[in-house]
RNA sequence: GGGUCGUUAGCUCAGUAGGUAGAGCACCUGACUCUUAAUCAGGGGGUCACAGGUUCGAAGCCUGUACGACCCA
């Protein structure tokens, strides 16, 4: 065996590693498979710990256990030694004994480093102390570790490394699983959640030739055979209305999205959105069954109601506060705002209070500054702020009271938004002007993602039922339910720029 | 994009005032048959992120760059 490639990879080697590999190299040569096909094993650590959770100091098992792992500590005691070994969820001491194994057995076991994968055969007992552990009749080496683990207290604190290497994360850091493992049951329990209400899950187009369905800077790709400019989707909203005008009642997709914009702790380039769209409901109908999801989520992946979140106590129990969103600004911000005052008065009241307004900005985006400013942040328990100004809302269905608003809430938890939703614009008329004031706007960013979807208007011409629908950031959604202060935190593998030589 | 902070052994961290580079874990050698951050004795391991500058002398001061974290927009 040649570990020659390895120094050719790194400039220098410690004295450990190299240390280490010259021990590998010399197993090696002895023969040994350092690299196994495959090991049965019968058992896992926590079916033992389970069975045997009442076994006595002293006894044992009748059986004999095959159980395969990975070594994490060694503590040698001469003729007698212990070992951690963890597999996929838990981890157990072993015990090896010199007169049990025989010398040589037992020496070669001590050659074997922290890392390595063993599969181990013998049977379980408890020690003088009270731990439950396996005496070792057997074992083989299944996979060989070359490098050398991070340290086992501390483990592995710098995040860089920890994002970097999210394996070493995993293997040391066993609270980072935990967070993971609530992602996991969240993501299962939309699922879950959506498919017993009759939505059908269905998968729409990533690569998107005209990026619609939300405001926001896209990745741009392009197809060699097509000779044709893509952009990477910012939502998949327009083509899962095309579904519901193809005649799909409820369908939605869970996901990824990607926004070319700046990275911070709540924003990760590609995010996981679940959007779902139900015909003949509309913004209220949306309300009710997005309190009846977030308790089933959090039930099934919390098992409980209520948790902490930015040390506030949060609680999806009972009926979750529903106010519009001028409302709001009187109640949490204590300011009196409303479309029937100015332009001027508006701004005056913004910058009053520090508001930094654009000079361009009409009513409907200052009164949405002055909401994010003095509202967002007050808003803990689960509250839905409805009816947004049509200006920031291009997709949505006019307020039948007043034109200057929408049929649009969104969903705060903790100071955050969890969720958007509306009641669908289905007329192509009204579609298209807004469509088009959004191409001529003065902003950049929204006459740059302003492109008119023809396309999509020529569907809705077709005849689009009513129909509410909505986004859930399921990244945030998890980084509320797991108290993580970053995005990065409940995103596997979070991009990183190029790692320095 | 702006500001602040960080980068020292494989990992976690010290490093006083600019004067020979430190500890614990890990690793190596030895002792040890119920330990669990095992213990005890000894040993090896460094491009102080990178590139310049100031200085008799720089891990520490200055400038720039890279990567990361936090705050702001």
């Amino acid at each position: 065996m040649d570990y020659d490639y390895y120094a050719e990879a790194e400039e220098t080697l410690s004295e450990p590693l190299k240390l280490k590999l010259e021990k590998i190299k010399r197993l090696s040569e002895k023969g040994v498979t350092l690299y196994a096909e495959n090991y049965k094993k019968n058992t896992s650590v926590s079916q033992l710990k389970e069975k045997y959770s009442n076994l006595a100091p002293g006894e044992k098992s009748d059986e004999i256990y095959r159980i395969a792992g990975r070594l994490m500590i060694f503590r040698v005691h001469g003729k007698a030694a212990f070992c951690d070994l963890k597999d996929s969820d838990d981890k157990i001491q072993l015990y090896l004994n010199i007169k049990n194994i025989g010398e040589e057995k037992y020496n070669s076991f001590l050659d074997l480093d922290i890392g390595d994968w063993v599969g181990i055969e013998g049977n379980v007992f408890v020690t003088h102390k009270g731990e439950l552990s396996i005496n070792v009749a057997q074992y083989c080496l299944l996979s060989k570790s070359i490098r050398i683990m991070p340290e086992k207290w501390h483990g592995l604190k710098d995040v860089e490394l920890r994002y970097r290497q999210r394996y070493l994360d995993f293997i040391v850091n066993p609270e980072v699983k935990k967070v993971f493992l609530v992602r996991i049951k969240v993501v299962e329990a939309i699922r879950e959640f959506l498919n017993s209400h009759g939505f059908l899950e269905v998968e729409t187009p990533m690569l998107q030739s005209i990026p619609g369905g939300a405001t926001a800077r896209p990745f741009t790709t392009h197809h060699n055979a097509l000779d044709m400019q893509l952009y990477l989707r910012i939502a998949p909203e327009l083509y899962l209305k095309r579904l519901i005008i193809g005649g799909f009642e409820k369908v939605y997709e869970i996901n990824r999205n990607f926004r070319n914009e700046g990275i911070s702790h709540k924003h990760n380039p590609e995010f996981t959105m679940v959007e779902f769209y139900q015909s003949f409901a509309d913004y209220n109908d949306m309300m009710d069954l997005t309190q009846e999801m977030f308790k089933f989520i959090a039930l099934k992946s919390l098992g409980s109601l209520s948790f902490t979140y930015k040390e506030n106590e949060v609680s999806f129990d009972g009926s979750w506060e529903k106010i519009s969103m001028i409302d709001s600004i009187e109640k949490y911000g204590g300011l009196k705002v409303s479309f029937d005052m100015s332009v001027e008065d508006l701004k005056k009241i913004a910058k009053e209070h520090g508001i930094e307004v654009d000079p361009r900005f009409k009513k409907g985006k200052i009164i949405n500054e002055i909401f994010e400013k003095t509202v967002e942040q007050h808003l803990i328990q689960p509250t839905f702020i409805k009816d947004y100004p049509i200006e920031i809302s291009p997709l949505a269905r006019k307020h039948p009271k007043n034109p200057e608003l929408t049929e649009r809430f969104e969903l705060f938890i903790g100071g955050d938004e969890v969720a958007n939703a509306f009641s669908e614009l289905i007329d192509p008329k009204d579609q298209i002007s807004r469509f088009k004031q959004q191409a001529s706007s003065t902003d950049e960013e929204e006459r740059q993602t302003g492109k008119i979807d023809f396309d999509f208007i020529k569907a809705l011409e077709y005849g689009m039922p009513p129909a509410g629908g909505e986004g859930i950031g399921v990244d945030r959604l998890v980084m509320i339910l797991t108290d993580s202060k970053s995005i990065r935190d409940v995103i596997l593998f979070p991009l990183l720029r190029l790692e320095k030589e």
